[in-house]
RNA sequence: GGCGGCGUAGCUCAGAUGGUUAGAGCGUGGGAUUCAUAACCCCAAGGUCGGCAGUUCGAUCCUGCCCGCCGCCA
């Protein structure tokens, strides 16, 4: 076994705040730290935050500060959140800081000599978003993320890629262990075989990055900045590499699965270019979705790790806060490891979150531990008892010593393997059994005797049960370190960090050992908690609707909801094949939100799916001022409607139809959507506007025929992203049998532009 | 559209080079118990292992097609 270990999460893009998604990343690290150094390997983990780029110059610009105290300030954010959980990390970087840039400007220097770097330049669509060129046409949005481009002339230095693409191939070949999960290899090598081009990796149109050295009119490319992290960070280029010399290559670098690109293509092809040793793998995990949808700004839907602290922190009213905290953290990481099938996607809820905590972490691990104290306290004064081997007891006892002794290298090659839910399953699996054995030996029986036989049973299973419980917390302490510390002080054991729990096995835990102070572990968590954690982050993700039409929420909600589900209605009608089902599910939907309006009640709305990244860059929130889709809350209610006069059931007011505003157009444009059936790119000239609208009508009509025709369009729906592209409106057509779309039009010529009333 | 992945109990997931009654946890129903955090223990209900066809003595597992979901395609 290698001696060292060095592992990085990704460092976070400033742009966004910390959330359960960057939390998950480095909670993952951060136990697979702590099981490291355990196991007394010279560990060290890395994070940080990455902090150039056009999009933070603009982010500050906005928020009145310097780029430097925008990203001073949410750095700490990270950081301080990162203390709070307890995070052990060894070091937290910043792109920032001084021994990065000179490290990086080496780095640009080294690949520019080695002749990897040469001048070109390019004339394209450029997005600031995403920080990144795009192949569209002038004027069209970005087909990541539907954000407007912007036409940029570059002369930029270009890294060449290309030559690295046979290199890369024969390398993922000898290396399958490089990239995980394989769905994620798969996906890498077969973009690396549909050919690379040389990377531009240097920027003119703004200044917020690292200069090139010996040309400081451009910036270095941020991805280029951002991943020199992993060497900068060790002192690599720096006076002193002694860390690098001893850490690189990275063992393991934990990303998110969208960032896997750049892990796996351009960073190694930039350590091949510098002569550097590649890192040994990259992991690639999945996203966390929150009640199966994805979390984003514009939904309303944004969990951040800062509630699940605060409400389980409370639960232990008499600890220090900082205490406090880290029994949150404990809750969060055991829900994370646990609940989440590492690499693959997985799915948040605060009701599941309670579930997990009731029922492994109360009733499983935290009842074991206090139904076996408090009897060695009551019947052995709190100290160890002797381990005798009694023969009406020793298959029970030899029961838990056989399966303990197969779950520790069970345990160990599922968690070091990556496999954490199915690691702590084994956990588990002994925290059963073990409850079995005690039951079955009934110790309250034995007892109440008081022969020597009865006497020496009690202490054998007792010891037996406590023995367990230490090796179960040795294995679990990377997941929910501050309480297995608590429980291994109060087995007498000490300081949990100061164990070196390589040579863990059964019989370590001695007789006479005087037990420590007992305290309860997890206190039960009311179901009121999830409401309460609800209402937490409703608080924290006022829906953008209600936001921009203060002093008026629950219409405007109402309103977005309507315009939601009216959206829904055109993806129903494009995309889906079971249309008919799908909308008229979708129409009873409206109708009954209508009426809630109408009555004043609010019940949840069907989410609509919007494509967000989760990690960086991640596109998490409206930070380049692009106006975002209103979404109905997901959750919990809202403020009350203003009150409304009562109408019939199922009729709307006058008021309410002249919300929707109906405008006559003039499609201009009509085209196909790739990758879309269903779908046509229209544009529409309103009079006084042109506009992209997206509508799922391929299928009945040519994209030819309907060039200079008048539609009705809904011209004030919310915008709304459809394969990429930003529909602003929604043609109206009938639904005719089999669900076929039929235009609506005029018998008599009408204005382009004319409102229809 | 191209390439790749996935579809197993209400939920989250295991699993088998193809071979007798397909598993676990949670949830649900019943029972038992009192050491423990209304907890723990036992029992039960619940699955044509996405659909159809093929290969085979035998397929949930292999092959083909189909349906659904997802990822990557700078």
């Amino acid at each position: 076994m290698p001696d060292k270990f060095y592992l990085t999460t990704p460092i976070y893009y400033v742009n966004a705040r910390p959330h359960i998604g960057t939390t998950y990343t480095t909670v993952v690290a951060d136990a697979i730290a702590r099981r490291k150094r355990s196991l007394g390997i010279e560990t060290f983990f890395l994070t940080g935050t990455d902090e150039h780029g056009q999009k933070i110059e603009r982010s500050a610009e906005k928020a009145g500060c310097t780029p430097q105290e925008f990203t001073d300030r949410v750095s700490a954010e990270f950081r301080g959140l990162w203390d709070r959980m307890g995070l052990t990390y060894d070091d937290f970087i910043r792109t920032t800081e001084p021994r990065h840039k000179q490290a990086v400007q080496k780095l640009f220097a080294l690949l520019r000599d080695q002749g990897y770097i040469y001048k070109g330049s390019y004339t394209g669509q450029y997005c600031v978003s995403d920080e990144a060129y795009v192949d569209v046409p002038p004027g069209a949005p970005c087909p990541e993320c539907g954000r407007p481009t912007e036409t940029v002339n570059e002369e930029n230095y270009y890294f060449k890629l290309s030559a690295f693409e046979r290199k890369l191939l024969e390398f993922y070949q000898e290396h399958p262990e490089f990239i995980e999960p394989e769905t994620r290899r798969n996906e890498v090598i077969s973009f690396v075989k549909s050919g690379l081009r040389d990377l531009s990796v240097s920027r003119t149109s703004f200044n917020w990055g690292i200069p090139v050295p010996g040309d400081e009119t451009h910036v270095i490319y941020v991805w280029m900045d951002a991943l020199a992290n992993y060497i900068t960070a060790l002192g690599w280029g720096s006076q002193d590499p002694s860390r690098y010399d001893r850490f690189w290559p990275a063992d393991l670098h934990i990303v998110g699965k969208e960032i896997t690109r750049f892990h796996c293509i351009y960073w190694p092809a930039f350590l091949m270019a510098a002569g550097l040793p590649l890192p040994k793998k990259v992991v690639g995990h999945g996203w966390l979705l929150f009640e199966d949808n994805k979390m984003s700004k514009s939904r309303g839907n944004i969990v951040r790790a800062e509630t699940i602290l605060d409400t389980f922190g409370a639960m232990k009213p008499d600890l220090p806060k900082a205490e406090q905290d880290r029994f949150g953290a404990d809750v969060l990481r055991y829900f994370l490891l646990r609940e989440v099938v590492f690499g693959q996607d997985g799915s948040f809820s605060f009701d599941a979150l309670v579930q997990r905590y009731n029922s492994d972490l109360a009733n499983g691990y935290g009842n074991l531990v206090s139904r076996t104290l408090a009897m060695i306290g009551r019947y052995f004064g709190g100290v160890v008892p002797e381990n005798s081997n009694v023969p009406s007891l020793v298959s029970l006892t030899k029961l838990a010593e056989n399966f303990t002794n197969r779950a520790i290298p069970l345990y160990s090659e599922r968690f070091d393997d990556l496999r954490f839910s199915l690691a702590l399953e084994t956990a588990w699996e002994m925290v059963g059994q073990l409850d079995g054995i005690i039951t079955a030996s009934a110790p309250w029986k034995l007892a109440a005797k008081d022969d020597a036989d009865s006497r020496a049973e009690l202490a054998a299973i007792l010891y037996a049960a406590a023995e367990a419980i230490r090796i179960i917390t040795a294995l679990v302490y990377p997941v929910i370190p501050e309480s297995a510390a608590k429980v291994w002080a109060q087995l007498g054991q000490g300081h949990i960090t100061q164990a070196n729990l390589k040579d863990l096995k059964w019989g370590g835990l001695k007789p006479g050992t005087k037990l420590g102070e007992s305290t309860p572990l997890f206190p039960r968590a009311e179901k009121e908690a999830i409401t309460r954690m609800n209402e937490m982050e409703q608080k924290n993700n006022p829906a953008p609707a209600a936001a921009s039409e203060p002093g008026n929420e629950g219409k405007a909600a109402h309103v977005s909801k309507l315009r939601s589900l009216l959206d829904g209605l055109a993806v129903a009608a494009s995309e889906s094949t079971n249309e008919t089902a799908a909308i008229l599910a979708l129409e009873s939907a409206v109708a009954e939100t209508v009426r809630e309006f109408v009555s004043g009640s609010e019940k949840r709305a069907p989410a609509n799916p919007v494509p967000v990244k989760a990690n960086p860059p991640a596109t998490v929130g409206p930070a380049t001022g692009t106006p975002v889709m209103p979404a109905a809350p997901s959750t919990g209610t809202v403020a009350a409607p203003a009150a409304a006069p009562a109408l019939p059931e199922g009729k709307i007011s006058i008021d309410d139809f002249a919300k929707v505003e109906l405008r006559v157009a003039q499609i201009k444009v009509a085209e196909r959507v790739p990758k879309a059936d269903k779908l046509l790119r229209l544009e529409v000239d309103l009079g006084d506007e042109t506009r992209q609208i997206l509508a799922g009508i391929a299928e009945a009509y040519a994209p030819e025929s309907l060039i200079g025709r008048k539609v009705v369009i809904v011209a004030n729906l919310a915008p709304r992203k459809l394969r990429g592209l930003e529909s602003n409106g929604m043609i109206v057509a009938a639904s005719v049998a089999g669900g076929r779309p039929v235009l609506a039009g005029f018998l008599e010529d009408v204005e382009v532009g004319a409102r229809l009333k």
